[in-house]
DNA sequence: CTCCTTAATTGACCGTGGTCATATTTGTTG
DNA sequence: CAACAAATATGACCACGGTCAATTAAGGAG
């Protein structure tokens, strides 16, 4: 007779044990040079190992990130709702500048933001649809511009910080910060001041 | 006597071999596919020579990249300007078509969209900032916002833009399309309407 | 033409991510 | 306990991008 087997012990505490070792790495010389034969060296088991528990490198990475991610929003979630765009950008800021602090991070965020399967849609693309809920929902009780619903306004806030972050890396604009740049956009996008006129 | 040699004739022609094998290889068999290896045998030469004339891959695809994209510019910037925004999402569908017919490319046009040196400034970096110099140039010339400048609203529409290729990605958006998501977007950004007392 | 300097090319070699047939461990059943 | 099947772990192996000391070709000077 067939019984299904559970989930052994052992495959946690493997598994355990690799994670640990990727953040000990990453702790020491951060995520561009964390290398897999790196982590299995201090984790004690094969390079195949880690395969058997991780799709691929970046499966690890999308992890690791993606659980840096959700403490941020955690903090972020549980802020006052931001009453003026300032108070918006204050409130992303230690999450965007964590999100910038390596080229390679904010490389594998852009590619696991969204997933081409449901089924693999990892822990970052997660994040993102977490982002946006929750921006929404402060844009929803707040007195920003009312003539676009509040997701599409979120996602275009999602946009700008992106595009922001995206600029932060280029020759032509490092040192702009990431403050400013996105608060002129996110001012222009919440509270257009047009001239009923126009 | 030391004198300056000019570049060699040599240079010029295994440069010129080595991307059109790299064409063929592209036409034959998409970006993704594309193989160091079998530019190198198609062309007739050493791998080595290949990254004598390219930095790495990267650079190789940048160029091939780059210069489809700026083929699109050049269409782009000759037909009149846009009169709206369902006009403005009109006139770049064919290229936001070509950046989202594989996902490789289009992760590729978000690695080298920036560059952290000014001198390894590439190809797809550059049309991106002539992207921005064509849409700004509308913008100045039309009837949309002018509570903001127009090189900062074309910054935000080349932001909505990546958004709305990103999700096409995503499995959840899947089959969305590109124009209508965009102009939802543009509308928003571009022709906001908000009541004169908000 | 020969010599000589510099540019261009070569291919053996390396680093690193990822695979897979085989071996080992685990838990269950009789 | 022994026997057995499923789950895990192993490490030799492969694919592919990229390097570099050694070799060859180019072309100007004499």
């Amino acid at each position: 007779m067939v019984m299904e087997r559970p989930v052994q012990k052992r495959t946690l505490e493997t598994r355990a044990r690799l994670i640990a070792a990727a953040e000990a790495a990453v702790a020491r010389t951060g995520f561009e040079a964390l290398r897999v034969e790196e982590i299995v060296l201090a984790a004690g088991v094969a390079k195949g190992t880690f395969f058997a528990h991780f799709k691929d490198k970046d499966a690890l990475m999308d992890l690791l990130i993606g659980s840096r991610i959700d403490a941020h929003l955690d903090a972020i979630e549980t802020a006052p709702a931001p009453r003026s765009p300032e108070d918006l950008v204050d409130r992303v800021m230690p999450l965007m500048t964590f999100m910038t602090c390596e080229r390679y991070v904010f490389d594998v965020i852009l590619r696991r933001s969204g997933a081409a399967a449901i089924e693999d849609i990892g822990p970052i693309a997660r994040t993102f649809e977490r982002y946006v809920r929750v921006v929404s929902t402060w844009i929803a009780g707040s007195t920003f511009r009312r003539d676009v619903p509040p997701d599409i306004l979120a996602e275009g806030v999602q946009a700008f910080a992106i595009q922001v972050m995206a600029l932060r890396f280029c020759a032509l604009h490092v040192g702009d910060g990431l403050r400013e740049p996105l608060l002129t956009f996110l001012d222009a996008w919440l509270c257009p001041r047009v001239r009923p006129s126009d």
